[in-house]
DNA sequence: GCCGTACTACGACGGGTATCGTACAAGGGT
DNA sequence: ACCCTTGTACGATACCCGTCGTAGTACGGC
């Protein structure tokens, strides 16, 4: 062992450098969107395992590796699992209400297409 | 000629049927959320052809395009021009606040960015 | 040490898309 | 009628991306 709290680094864009187009990228995909819901209700950090997703796991780590990158979601290993967690308050500095807007967007559009179902 | 008003027809997605995750695909392209903020700068109808793009008229074509078909903006034929308007009444309706959470963003990215120079 | 769990890396594949050039259509002005 | 302006259609191209399967790594428990 190396160090002691994080032997695999992981990384992440800073604050800075976190790009809107990138960002409303990351969310515009339905499998990604679900992933930021599930975080933004669960208030806590989330392993990657928590989600039950409609894709195989290799999928899975290419979304997440997507939000991560984009600046969405910070992640952190914590033994064999992966936390995940939204960066609300960089997004929330830099982009003052966007993460909310979508957030209550989706929910607004899911409302929607389950009374119609 | 067919009818008075309208020649050629476009098609638009009625409200119902406009989907979150179209529209911040449609935003996430950095040559669109540039037609988008000077849409919503100048508050009127706007010809295609106002826009001064990094991109040739055939590309600027497609861009409107997926505008249009996510239900982003609406266009109208007027003589050989064809104006185009963000349909900030319906996107409001669905996602509140979301298109001017975007603009908000992206006006401060600018700002940033601008300021960096 | 061995195994199981959690996640990753890599390659492949199919579909989407941003871009262009060229050729074309529609409409207004002279 | 002619042309100019405006925008479209279509094909081509190169790239990106979502998906998968398989093989592999890291860590914790037994």
């Amino acid at each position: 062992m190396t160090t002691a709290t994080s032997p695999r680094a992981l990384e992440h864009p800073p604050r800075d450098r976190i790009r809107l187009e990138a960002v409303l990228h990351a969310l515009s995909d339905p499998v990604r969107l679900r992933i930021v819901r599930d975080m933004a209700r669960e208030a806590t950090e989330l392993s990657c395992s928590y989600f039950d997703l409609p894709v195989t796991k290799s999928t899975t780590t290419h979304h997440f590796r997507v939000l991560r990158e984009s600046g969405v979601i910070q992640q952190m290993y914590r033994g064999t699992a992966k936390l995940n967690a939204l960066r609300g308050e960089d997004l929330d500095a830099l982009f003052p209400g966007l993460l909310d807007a979508v957030l209550a967007a989706a929910d607004a559009q899911a409302a929607r297409t389950e009374g119609a179902a």
